[in-house]
DNA sequence: TTGAAAGCGCTAACAT
DNA sequence: ATGTTAGCGCTTTCAA
């Protein structure tokens, strides 16, 4: 039976209300009783039920946190710090997995709005309106996509995929294909987006496949495609597809990058971990976790602060890369200083 | 706003009580009183407040997940899979990151004792007598590591790491390292004991190198000590270590599985991803996950059934080992058949 | 500075 | 089958 507040003060002699105060209103409550009552506390162990108090002061203490899915290697470190920031702050997180599922999605949120503060809502793949219509339950801050009205954190993909393609087109490819990701997806279309425009902008050739899961399998599954496209440069929705299209074109004897180079985007652990090691898109996902739930914390002191937090992304050289077709001059194939430690170690 | 039980009577004509029977005891009420009430429910958008709810029942329909780490590839899929299956319960996950810190695993059990019905404890590192002790203010349910007295979910790493020191005794491998794990972790004494027992039968010598921190880095950072040793395959307490070990390895020049064999544990997704493949030893961890939650929720029926759940480990042989000097005769060097469908594409 | 009393949203006896 | 009442653990007026 674990204590509660009038155990405690019992235990010391006051009344609850005292009690309550000693712990979260100090300056209302003598300096000696409140020591009185914080030793009688720790005495019996007592720590305040979060979820009474929330009944009360309408505060959970407790944030929500729902990923497309945790087994993504792009999600766990955003969770990890999101997590971690939060706990700092005193604040609990629940962490749900949608399984890519829009459905999903939106059950998720309306369970957890009475059990917390507000949510973070990574990736999702809901319209906008539903968004919109789930904030109005719980406060909500959309990480990897803005939504009109709602607080946001987003990577500049666009950036990004940009200047992969430039790096791409500066090695001498003209036929270049994306490997498009899932359906709904806002970081999906801005890749496209960018892509195409730098491909125009370049009289380079864009081919689009898609869309896909998101998933290492999908990659593999358009290695045909890629294939039968004649192109001889890739760049992937993300790391997972890219790493599943270089397995498949392995495996059918293409080397990469000699006949076809592939670039992923985010940078995820295994990028660095794969043979070749993979050229690469790096998103602060960390730091986007952490930007979330600040976003989140303060939202609610000044309301209606429809922020977009952009973040930056860059370009990181590995070994997936190499010269193309069209190249014409020129030095080494590395167009920029390596940007990650390990990159400068590659063998060739 | 959001709506409460009493807008719900209000709007329904009947009595606060008789919503909640509604929602929690179906069988007590008249169908037809309920599917009014259901009807002003769902008009309304209400949804019970389960933290309203815990209060009074006791039971909080949350449960707490902590691990030692998030980004630790080994805990992904264990996270996703225990949330989910929680969720098929009607269970929400609060999902917490020690960092590996015992300091941090205590402090985070107690907070979160009050907003959950228990808590899935992922290698811990704490004394079992501190979790003991931590069982008495929560349900505890230990995976990665039995405690006396309390429920668990253990995998039999053992096993497994005898199998892996028999694969590699049987390449012709006398001289092998063990790369330990972190300091107070059941499974690095598990694997130790196994692999020593098994050299000892097998007459082959084993090098411990650690503790170590179970990352990439302290495996790379081994390398030295590896190579210094003189040993011809080194088995590590995880896939990350062995991945990291690998890189170092190569980075100096040393062939894997030519010079030197490496073998990992938990076969985790980059496992087949890292070229050479690694051979590993493949733990259950999204069964163990669901099997936890399972443990946990049924607990509450029959308490003190004080269950250790051991989940059976297999050898997955890819291309990470190889070959020894003590070879001395034989078929070719796959001593089992291949387990995993994958590794049949190897190519050698 | 402290106590008394009301009540957050809900469930669980106990009545009827 | 439904209503009444009390109260889960806590905070917060309002008095004193």
């Amino acid at each position: 039976m674990p204590a509660t507040i009038r155990d405690v003060a019992k235990a010391s002699g006051v009344h609850v209300s005292t009690v309550s105060r000693a712990f979260s209103a100090p300056q209302l409550v003598n300096a000696e009783t409140r020591a009185h009552v914080l030793a009688a506390a720790e005495l019996l162990g007592y720590r305040p039920n979060r979820a009474a108090r929330a009944l009360i002061t309408g505060r959970t203490h407790n944030i929500g946190l729902i990923v497309a899915d945790i087994a993504n290697p792009f999600f766990p470190p955003l969770i990890k710090a999101a997590e971690s920031h939060a706990r700092g702050r005193d604040y609990h997180v629940f962490v749900a997995d949608t399984n890519e599922d829009p459905g999903v999605e939106e059950e998720l949120v309306l369970a957890l709005a009475k059990q917390v503060d507000g949510v973070l809502l990574c990736s999702p793949r809901m319209s906008n309106t539903q968004i919109e219509q789930l904030s109005r339950e719980v406060p909500l801050v959309v990480v990897n996509r803005p939504v009109p009205g709602l607080p946001a954190v987003v990577m500049d993909v666009a950036q990004g995929a940009r200047l992969a393609m430039e790096h791409l087109v500066g090695l001498g490819h003209r036929e270049i294909a994306l490997l498009g990701g899932p359906r709904g997806s806002w970081t999906n279309r801005e890749i496209r987006r960018a892509a195409t425009l730098a491909a125009r902008t370049a009289g380079a050739e864009l081919v689009v496949l898609g869309p896909n899961a998101p998933t290492e399998e999908s990659g593999s599954a358009q290695a045909e495609a890629v294939l039968r496209a004649g192109v001889s440069a890739v760049l992937a929705y993300n790391d997972l597809m890219a790493v599943g299209l270089i397995d498949a074109l392995d495996h059918r004897g293409v080397k990469v990058p000699d006949q076809i180079s592939v670039v992923g985007i985010d940078d995820t652990a295994l990028s660095r971990r794969t043979r070749p090691m993979l050229t690469t898109v790096a998103t602060p996902t960390a730091a986007a976790g952490r930007a979330a739930v600040d976003m989140l914390l303060q939202h609610g002191d000044d309301r209606r602060t429809t922020a977009l937090v952009t973040l930056q992304t860059e370009l990181v050289i590995r070994d997936s890369s190499g010269p193309g077709p069209h190249r014409t001059a020129g030095p080494g194939r590395r167009q920029q200083p390596p940007i990650d430690g390990v990159a400068s170690e590659s063998r060739e």
